[in-house]
DNA sequence: AAATAAATAATAACAATTACTATTATTATT
DNA sequence: AATAATAATAGTAATTGTTATTATTTATTT
C-alpha cells in the first residue's frame, strides 16, 4: 500500500477523538483540509486501515463507527444522548467457557451495554 | 393492535426456526401462503411483534435479525457458515460493576462470540 | 348493515455503503 | 530527470436494507 495524504488525514482524524465518529462525520472533518474529498475515499481508506489493523471498524445498529483503540475492549452505549463509553469488562474465563462447552473456536467477543449515562442522572 | 393474518404467519415463521432469520428471509417463506404479500408489510409487523415484546430484534452487523427466544441470551456468529447460535453468557455481575463503577443505568446487555464453530474442525 | 379506522399492497424515498471509470499521483526503473 | 507502471482518487452511479406514502382493503364497533 502505497503513500496517500488522503489516508493520513483520515488515519490522524480518527486518532484524534474517542467519539467512535462515523464515516460521514470523519468525511466532514477532513473536507477542511481536502475540500474536494470524496466519501468514497473515506470508505476505502477506513477499509484499509482497519484491515491492516491500524483502526477498528465497530457496528452500531446500521452505521458503522471507528475506533483508534484496537486493543480489545467493550463499549456502553447511552440511548439518551447517543454517546458510546469505552469500558473494560471482558474477561478470559468467557472465551475459556465457550471454548470448552461449545467447541467454539473464538476470535473476538463484541459487548456492547445499552443504558442511559451519568449525565442524564435525574 | 387488531388481528391480521399476514402478522400471525410471520409470527409463525419467527417462531418455527432457531436460525434468526431476515426480513427477507421471512418474506420468502410468507411468501408461499401470502402470494402477494408486500416486504413492507413484514418489515411493520416484526416491528410491532418486537415493541409488543412477542419477539425479538437482533442486529447482525448491517442486517436485522429477529429471534423468537427474548428471554436474555448471548450468540455466537460462525464467520465461517453464517450460523448464529445460542449461548447464555452473561451473569448478574456484568451489570452490577457497571452500575457501581460506571454509574451507567444499564438495560441490554448485547454480546457477540465472532469466531468459527465446530462443523469446521480440521 | 353501515361506519370507523387499522392494516395492506404497491411503490417511492431514503440512508449507508460499494462499484465503476476516467484522471491523477506515487513509486520504481531507466 | 524523464519514463513507465499502477495504486489511489474524485465524481458519479448502483446496490442494499429499511422506512414512508397513499389509495384500497379488512377487521372491529356501533
Ligand atoms: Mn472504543
Ligand atoms: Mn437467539
Ligand atoms: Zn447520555
Ligand atoms: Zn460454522
Amino acid at each position: 500500500m502505497r503513500f496517500s495524504s488522503q489516508r493520513e488525514i483520515i488515519r490522524e482524524i480518527v486518532e484524534s477523538t474517542n467519539a467512535h465518529p462515523t464515516a460521514d462525520w470523519i468525511y466532514n472533518k477532513a473536507k477542511k483540509r481536502l475540500p474536494n474529498l470524496s466519501l468514497g475515499t473515506v470508505y476505502r481508506n477506513l477499509k484499509q486501515l482497519d484491515e491492516e489493523g491500524t483502526i477498528k471498524a465497530i457496528t452500531d445498529g446500521n452505521v458503522s463507527r471507528y475506533d483508534w483503540n484496537t486493543a480489545s475492549h467493550d463499549h456502553m452505549k447511552c440511548k439518551v444522548c447517543g454517546e458510546i463509553i469505552d469500558v473494560h469488562l471482558q474477561d478470559d474465563s468467557i472465551r475459556k467457557k465457550i471454548r470448552k462447552n461449545y467447541k467454539f473456536e473464538v476470535d473476538d467477543v463484541k459487548m456492547t451495554i445499552i443504558g442511559t449515562c451519568k449525565k442524564h442522572k435525574k
